[in-house]
DNA sequence: ATGGTCGTAGGACGA
């Protein structure tokens, strides 16, 4: 039986529901873990996502900034986590408990600092922020829980790798593609036993990207894309990943998000 | 080349 988990940075779940609908509705995922919903909690559009199937919905939004959602078909337990990293009250991880075939699986649903424009926290505390969010989630093991699998995805806003971003060179002192959050980065994925999903399926030496600037004229021609959105798992996940799908076609939908779907599929 | 475009708000600010 497959499992499939999609994420997407939908900037505004409520400008975009109908994207949602649509792409829900064309691809069928268990569950959408979404970032950047912007929406306050009691305002979240749960009535069209119910009607489609997906009767379990947990959000964590505030107003006008940032917000994570869990929508899923599959019934979520009781072992809910909202956790405030770096304790600024910002609504930025959700994490929840799914059972699939006898299998219990923790899903982690993560939006990452942007960082701001300076990658000097001295200059910029936005990106010290960044880095201080990066090391507490060093804290977390993907095998935290005796007996539960763990998933992470999310905006990480971070492309560690070099053919994860258009230009390496051009881009090692820009925020999302600097040393300091790369390493960072890779620490949190070692340190936890994550393993890099997407990157098991797509090689590393091909360029591989999930956001595309709204500030190109022509996003598809110019290419200058990163990739900024992740799936991770637990060691015990892997063998079972079947598919990794990257969504590029979404970035040209009518009134798109920055960012596209990123589904991983498990044969479980 | 140092711009450019979004979304939330109802003026900047964050991305």
């Amino acid at each position: 039986m497959p499992l499939s988990i999609a994420t997407w940075n939908i900037n505004s779940v409520r400008l975009r529901i109908g994207l949602v609908e649509h792409f829900l509705k064309t691809y069928e995922p268990d569950i959408l873990c979404l970032q950047e919903t912007k929406c306050p909690n009691d305002q979240f559009p749960s009535k069209p996502l119910k009607a489609l199937g997906y009767e379990h919905i947990l959000m964590h939004g505030q107003k006008g900034y940032h917000g994570v959602a869990t929508i899923s078909r599959l019934p979520l337990t009781e072992l809910v986590e909202r956790r405030d990293y770096c304790g600024v009250g910002d609504a930025r991880h959700l994490s929840v408990v799914f059972t699939h075939r006898r299998k219990s699986i923790r899903l982690h649903n993560f939006y990452v600092p942007a960082g701001g424009d300076e990658p000097d926290r001295t200059i910029n505390p936005k990106f010290g922020h960044k880095l201080d969010f990066i090391e507490e989630m060093k804290l977390l093991h993907a095998e935290a829980e005796a007996g539960i699998s763990s998933i992470l995805v999310g905006d990480l806003n971070i492309a560690p790798l070099e053919h994860d971003v258009w230009s390496h060179k051009q881009l090692l002192k820009i925020v999302s593609h600097t040393p300091v959050e790369v390493e960072g980065l890779m620490e949190v994925m070692t340190k936890g036993a994550w393993v890099d999903l997407m990157r098991r399926k797509i090689p590393a030496d091909q360029k591989l990207y999930t956001w595309w600037s709204y500030r190109a004229q022509d996003w598809n021609a110019a290419d200058r894309g990163r990739r900024l959105d992740h799936i991770w798992s637990s060691a015990d996940l892997e063998a079972h990943l079947s598919v990794i799908t990257v969504l590029r076609e979404a970035r040209g939908w009518e009134r798109p998000s920055d960012h596209v779907p990123v589904i991983a599929t498990f044969d479980l």
